[in-house]
Formats: structure tokens, sequence, C-alpha cells
DNA sequence: TTTTGAGTTGTTCGA
DNA sequence: GTCGAACAACTCAAA
């Protein structure tokens, strides 16, 4: 009782895997063989972000590797490339997961109006997140905008849901591909491990060495105490529900990683509801902050960006971030807190720096992780919130071996009085550089802007 | 409809 | 040195 077609498409965009993967499920029940694409839209290359685009490209070797050899890449505009490919291979159905983000829905509106032009259509099966942003509602059918309780709605949904294995498929051979030019990175960045498998190692490796202590260690960024998974996620080479399957329930450590997950669900679901935060206020009242620009403002953000801000704590993230193309959590609040609140520069400038240096970039979480700080989002910091650079050095960094690990020129200074140089004695070291701006003193000028607005 | 309780991540100041 | 209060109201969710 066959009424499969012959031959369909599976194209691959943030879900680089081959378990779990609802689209690939749907393909190979729908058709005798399937045609793994990828098309290299030059627009996903954008902002510059090279580490994102090199950590992609390891996932599709990757996962080319492990459909031995037979993942197709075309460069173009998937407007066009894709009817291309169904009309090439005769297919009349392509699948893919559905996008949530506004360039990817406009994407995918395109390319559906597209294949009907040659009698095809663009079938969607399962999203990057447990829940499919939308989905969650309150009790008047209207979007959460807190997060406590969208959480709680949250993991009720999510819970439902179970990973599936990898299907029968046989996959088309033969077919040409074509390359985009390759990216380069900067020298001495260091990228993770990519692809499907890695994904999985470093989950487990998390879920053995350091879940039970999240609670305790996440916050400390010289630890090992988080998971990494942020661009396995960020590219679906492992899926948020396989995660959540693992975590057992009353657990204090997984119960605080769940809600992590969450948080990125949570945001994503915001960025659905309200495209225009991308960037926008999601507050329109905070959108009337006053911020400094012009050259002065050029260069103490060309400082933050090149960790030369003469905080310690700041310089040490601003310089992870660009080696690793990563940046500890904690790290990231505290140097987002300091470009806005201390150097009165506007949040957006700010993430785009995040967005071109991390290789788990996401404009969801990145941009609402970004307002949260800068008390314009949802559910956002109340504005007396002002972090204090030294302050998390010395709760987070108590010894101070991050800082030593990120700034060598402060290598030689003991304990925690890495974190404030220029109370030593024979003040900083030669070489690491003055304050850009006096913390006690911002710290004052951001409370009075918020007082000018509220 | 009205009411009530709650809301990621902090800092500073003064007793 | 430790500890609690102040820092603001306001919006949201649900009973």
């Amino acid at each position: 009782m066959s009424d499969r077609a012959p031959v369909t498409v599976l194209w691959f965009r943030r879900d680089l895997r081959l378990a779990d993967h609802p689209a690939l499920v749907a393909a190979a029940a729908s058709a005798e063989r399937v045609v793994a694409l990828f098309v290299d839209d030059e627009r996903l290359r954008r902002p510059s972000g090279a580490p994102r685009v090199v950590f992609l490209d390891g996932c599709l070797d990757a996962l080319d590797a492990d459909l031995d050899g037979r993942l197709v890449r075309r460069t173009g505009d998937p407007v066009d490339v894709i009817p291309a490919v169904a009309r090439e291979v005769g297919a009349t159905v392509v699948h893919a997961s559905e996008d949530f983000g506004p360039y990817g829905r406009a994407r995918d509106d395109a390319v559906g109006r597209a294949l009907a032009t040659v009698d095809a259509e663009l079938r969607l099966s399962g999203s990057p997140y447990a829940v499919a942003p939308g989905t969650v509602l309150n009790q008047s059918g209207q979007p959460f905008k807190v997060f406590t309780p969208f959480s709680k709605a949250w993991v009720r949904l999510a819970s439902r849901r179970h990973p599936v294995g990898v299907p029968e498929v046989t996959w088309v051979d033969g077919l040409a591909s074509t390359r985009p030019s390759a990216v380069e990175l900067g020298s001495g960045v260091d990228l993770p491990a990519a692809g499907e498998r890695a994904a999985h190692d470093r989950l487990d490796a998390f879920l053995e060495e350091a879940v039970d202590d999240y609670g305790g260690q996440r916050d400390l960024p010289a630890v090992d105490g988080t998971s990494r998974l942020s661009p396995h996620l960020k590219f679906g080479t492992v899926h948020p529900r396989q995660v959540l399957d693992r975590l057992a329930a009353g657990r204090v450590g997984h119960d605080k990683f769940r809600s992590e997950l969450a948080w990125r669900e949570f945001y994503a679901d915001v960025l659905f509801h309200r495209p225009d935060t991308v960037r926008r206020a999601f507050n329109p009242k905070m959108a009337a902050m006053r911020v400094d620009a012009g050259p002065d403002a050029d260069a103490r953000f060309a400082a933050w960006c090149e960790g030369r801000t003469g905080y310690p704590f700041v310089d040490a993230g601003m310089r992870q971030l660009v080696a690793e193309a990563w940046m500890h959590n904690r790290v990231r609040m505290v140097v987002a807190s300091f470009l806005v609140k201390d150097l009165h520069v506007d949040w957006t400038r700010g993430a785009a720096f995040f967005l071109e240096h991390l290789a788990d970039g996401d404009l969801a979480s990145n941009q609402h992780g970004w307002q949260w700080v800068a008390g314009t989002g949802t559910d956002a910091a109340p504005y007396f919130r002002v972090f204090n650079p030294v302050a998390q050095g010395r709760r987070f960094d108590p010894e101070g071996d991050y800082v030593r690990r990120w700034v060598p020129e402060l290598a030689g200074l003991p304990g925690a009085a890495v974190h404030e140089p220029w109370a030593l004695p024979a003040g900083a070291p030669e070489g690491y550089p003055d304050r850009v701006a006096d913390h006690a003193a911002e710290r004052a000028e951001a409370l009075r802007r918020y007082d000018e607005i509220r």
C-alpha cells in the first residue's frame, strides 16, 4: 500500500542532526528516497560573524560525514535554489523544520510561493524548540509577558514530548554541490568541536560532571560548571527535547538547568510575537532613554570591544568572547551592564558585537538578554540594578583565576587583588589600561537618565 | 470585575 | 563586619 512519492527533499537549516528530527521522519515516511540539502544563503552569513559561520561549516561537514558524503550543498537564495532542486530531482514536496525568526518566516513564505509555481510545496514539521513559539498562552489566550508563569505553562507542554530515533532513509546520491568561499577565523580563535556526535558528547559530559552542582557552580566563570550546549542548540545538532528527556524531575541542578532552557524558549516566543524587538525596546517607554553617541562614545565602545576598559572582570569577559567565540553567562551580564550603564552606549551596539563574535549567537536570546540588562525588555531588570564590575568579580571569581586566565597583564597579581589593580600600593601593572570610566559616578549618571524618562 | 500576590541574575547606605 | 531597608512603581496572571 505504498502511496509514497518516489523522491522528496529535506532542506536542512538549523537542525543539523539525524536523530529526533521530525522533518526527517516526515520526509522518510512520505517518499522512497530523500535528498539531503543545505542552502548556503549569503544572508545567513551576516552580520559577518565568522566564528558562527565556521562553526556552522563544521556542523555541515559532520552531517555530510554521517550521510556518507550525500549532503548536497548549493549556494544562492533559497527562493531560487529550492524550486530549482525540486525540479531537478522531480520532488513535489520539500520538507523542513519550522523557523520562527523574523528572517526565517519571511524566507519560508517566499520559498513556499516560489515552490507553488513549480507545482510543489514546502511542508514544515518540528522546530528548534521543545514547544513551538506562539503556542504557550495564558488563560486569556494571550502570550505571557513575564517569565515565571510562562515557564510553568511551558514545562507542562514540554514534558509531553519525547525524542524519536533516526528513521530508515534511502538518501539520494550523486547530485552536484556548490560551496561558498571559505571564511577565515581570526588567529587564535578556538572553537568547540561541531556536529551531532560532538553535541551529544558535550551533553553526556555535562550530565555526568556538572548538572548536579549546576545551581552552585553555574555562576563561577573560572569553573567549567555550565553546559556549553549553546552553539549546539543554535544549530540543532542537539534538540532541547533530547536534553529535557535526560533531566530528572525534582533534582535541584536539573530543575535549574531546565529553567535555563525555558528562558531560551521564552525569548524565542517573545521575538515571535514582537519581531520589531530585534532592534527596538520591547518596552516603548524605555526607548526614550538618553544614550551617548559620537567620537567619545565610539572610543569607549572600542575600549569595551577590545577588552581594555581597565575593569579586569569586564576585560576578561570581552577577551574570552573574541578568543573562544563564547562568554560565560555571568560575565555576559556584567559586560553588558557595563556598556549600557557605565559607558551609556546603546544596547543594540553591544548586541551586534556579540552576534559577530559568538558561535552561539542566537537572535532571540541575544537581543532579549541585552534588553533584560538594559532594562528595556520583558520582565527586565529594575532600573536600579546596576552591576558593579569589581563586586561581581570578587563575588563570582573570588580567587581571580578567571581574570588571570584572560588578562595576562594581571597574571602576576595574587587572588582577588586582580579585580582592583589600581588599588594596589604599586598601582596597576605596566601595560594594563587605566579605567575608561568611574563606576560610582557613571552609575549615578545612569540613574539620573532613568529619572528623566520615568 | 476586582483583587491580590508576585516579579532571574544587585548595590549601597546606614544602623 | 553584618544586616536589613531602600531603591519605584507597575504590570501581569490568576483566583
